[in-house]
DNA sequence: CGATTTTTTGAATCATATCAACGTACGTGG
DNA sequence: CCACGTACGTTGATATGATTCAAAAAATCG
């Protein structure tokens, strides 16, 4: 159960991770699983544990003051999920995280952090988790100040090959904050028309 | 010129810092001047050194097909600037920083980020950074998604007043994303107009 | 002052949203 | 096995928000 998160910690460090260190890592994440539906965080709860999807696919949405759902995080296995936000500052969250199919994810709880940071292998995971998803929101935030729709979703297609597989048409439009319609639309042309 | 450094470090972590730490801080962070409208990064450069800005203010931006700058970032005073991505992967940058004012910057160079990294206060302030920025960015990715130009340019105002005074309306429009002419417009609403 | 930068305004146009309807597939209970 | 409900996807008509282009007004700078 634990394998795959260690190699995936493994593989974002240089230290490597001794027999102890996988004992604390083993003994720390504990796993929990959920429901295709069922929410893994609610509106409004601190998020007191961050987990790594072992199995299954989960999407985060914030819903605005027309009730929309809109969706700003799609995570599927080897992907950390959680409301960082939420969990660093002990703040109550503005997301809701549902598990779109059934899941199988090893949290770790925020008590529990100190230990795992003296786990040299595990802060430099970390920080190179922080390092990429910065990085990947600033270039998403690019893709939406500069591209219109159809280019986003190409730049989509490009990058998150995985997602596009995984997720059904009107969530991967909401994730790239455009309707269902228009994304339709806009994959109809693609296959009929010319190269643009 | 250090001490704003030294005390933005300080306040970013739990770690006091010794007497040698601020002596390795002082030695390895180097003043530059930049005028205004002098570029700190060039499109296709790779970024070698983040800068702390001590006074002054920049732009951050891509130029795409059309030849049209998108503003993707700014900075003043007690920030850091630089390109992250290129910085840490060590790729060329897509993107073009600019003094907007005149600056007075501090420069690390990557080379000497293993001394750095030895001073815990410095790697506290690293991760809370990095934290941050990427919070930063899902909560404007948020507000591009789900909020119209008006309520975006409203969160920008309460979250950002200083960037909001500091910079020209049309730097600002191309920040959120959206031409001068319609924050122009928006802007004439919000003074003339009733309460929405 | 003149020159440049910044902001405003209007009209035409374009991209995307919205609303409404229909098509299709899938799975579950009868 | 069929019928029905539910989730998903497509299409068309219309509405709306934002861009574009052109021009001019206002502010700022040397």
């Amino acid at each position: 159960m634990h394998k795959k998160l260690i190699s995936f910690i493994q593989g974002h460090g240089t230290t490597p991770l001794s027999e102890q260190e996988i004992a604390v890592i083993i003994e720390i994440f504990t796993l929990r699983k959920f429901r295709k539906g069922q929410l893994l965080l609610r509106e409004g709860e601190v998020c007191k544990a961050l987990g790594f999807i072992v199995k299954g696919a989960v999407r985060q949405f914030a819903v605005d003051d027309k009730g929309t759902e809109n969706i700003i995080g799609l995570q599927i296995e080897n992907w950390f999920t959680g409301d960082r936000d939420s969990y660093f500052r002990e703040q109550p969250s503005i997301y809701n995280i549902q598990a779109w199919e059934n899941c199988e994810i090893l949290f770790v709880h925020k008590d529990d952090l100190n230990r795992l940071n003296t786990i040299t292998a595990f802060t430099e995971m970390r920080t190179k988790l922080d390092e990429n998803n910065s990085i990947a929101s600033q270039k998403r935030l690019l893709s939406h100040i500069s591209h219109s729709a159809d280019k986003r979703y190409e730049d989509f297609l490009q990058n998150q090959p995985q997602l596009a597989q995984r997720f059904p048409l009107h969530v991967i439009a909401s994730f790239l904050g455009i309707t269902k319609e228009t994304l339709s639309r806009i994959r109809r042309q693609k296959t009929g028309a010319k190269r643009r």
